[in-house]
DNA sequence: AAAATCCGCAACCGCGGTCCC
DNA sequence: GGGGACCGCGGTTGCGGATTT
């Protein structure tokens, strides 16, 4: 393409020659006014061609070669936290451009992400966003049993003390809970609710006096509501506080909270969650993209009521997806209004 | 072997922010 | 404060090589 356009400056490709031009300049002179650069170098580009041509592809300390693995791991979670800001994410790759790691995202690891079942805009499992009315539907009547006096959906904890009363089968139904945790708990949209679940431990769930019994104790008399989940430093203090009174009585090594992932990788892996072998949540109905007004209000108060702070996360990309259904509506009886209507067994509210 | 299609990447474009007069 | 010049960013385009039909 060597066509100039109607200012006469040339367009296209840059040749060898002109780069050497370029680079001969910036050497001695450096760049200076990128606008005054051309004329005084001798070249029929505008000011912007030179500058893009110089920190895409001629500066001297750009990196040549594929990424490694390292650099895409690293441009994935800067991406998670950072969104599309090409240039900030350059800055943590020396040598690296933000063009040449915009092209890397659009290219390769957008498809990754999707081929893992990860949505590349929010790194979440994508089954999350489709409908999350569904998946509290399906949650709840799946631990909900119908006998049980004590359920009352209005709180989470509740429902964690109904968990005890499962049958091991009915564990697994777990996972599905973790699924709800994640969508109350993932404005954070970080690592923290993984790191949180991570140190659950299974056996340790069935058993009476078990780390979960002194959790959903502790947690329903500090604060009683299921609000008090999204604390995470204060579970996660209470999880310390567990292992070590465990270490203290019992001798045994701090666990890792490792048990529990081998039997349900799903609580620390939102892919193993995805591809379970558990029915899926929802139907697939990726078209479905309300706004989230409402939903997005009540999840920043649930996340910001203890610090008051606000979670930079919170405001956009996770919940962009979620039903406009929630509009004016979140509250704890809306919910059981709705959940009522959407199924066949009326709740039973102690 | 040729045509069609896909894919990666360099380069361009438009816009918003900052600086300076 | 306003307006123009300049810069840098993110989105998009289109060329050319690779792959598929």
């Amino acid at each position: 393409m060597e066509s100039d356009n109607e200012s006469g400056l040339k367009k296209g490709p840059w040749t060898a020659e002109e780069d050497r031009i370029l680079v001969d300049y910036i050497e001695k002179n450096g760049h200076g006014s990128w606008r005054a650069l051309p004329k005084l170098a001798g070249l029929n580009r505008c000011g912007k061609s030179c500058r893009l041509r110089w920190t895409n592809y001629l500066r001297p300390d750009i990196k040549r070669g594929n990424f490694s693995d390292q650099e895409q791991q690293l441009i994935i979670n800067l991406h998670a936290v950072l969104g599309n800001k090409w240039s900030t994410i350059a800055a943590h790759l020396p040598g690296r451009t933000d063009n040449e790691i915009k092209n890397l995202w659009n290219t390769h690891l957008k498809k990754k992400l999707l081929q893992m079942g990860l949505d590349p805009v929010t790194h979440r499992p994508r089954s999350q966003q489709l409908n999350l009315l569904s998946n509290l539907q399906h949650l709840l009547s799946s631990l909900s049993p119908n006998n049980n006096p004590n359920y009352n959906h209005h709180h989470l904890d509740n429902i964690l003390n109904t968990i005890q009363t499962l049958s091991p089968s009915q564990l697994a139904k777990l996972h599905l809970l973790h699924n709800l945790i994640q969508v109350l708990a993932t404005a954070s949209a970080t690592a923290a609710t993984t790191n949180l679940l991570a140190p659950f431990n299974l056996d340790a769930l069935v058993n009476p006096g078990s780390m979960m019994d002194q959790l959903l104790l502790q947690e329903h008399q500090n604060i009683g509501n299921f609000h008090s989940l999204s604390n995470l430093s204060n579970v996660e203090g209470l999880l310390h506080h567990h292992h070590q009174q465990q270490q203290q009585q019992q001798h045994l090594p701090v666990s890792d909270g490792l048990e529990l992932l081998k039997v349900m990788p799903c609580l620390a892996d939102p892919v193993a969650s995805a591809s379970s072998s558990l029915p899926n949540l929802v139907s697939p109905t990726p078209d479905c993209s309300p706004s989230p007004s409402s939903f997005n209000k009540m999840k920043d108060k649930v996340i910001n009521q203890n610090d008051g702070t606000p979670n930079p996360s919170t405001s956009t990309s996770t919940f962009d997806t979620l039903g406009d259904f929630m509009d004016e509506q979140a509250s704890e009886a809306f919910w059981k209004h709705l959940i009522d209507q959407e199924s066949n067994q009326p709740w039973s509210i102690s």
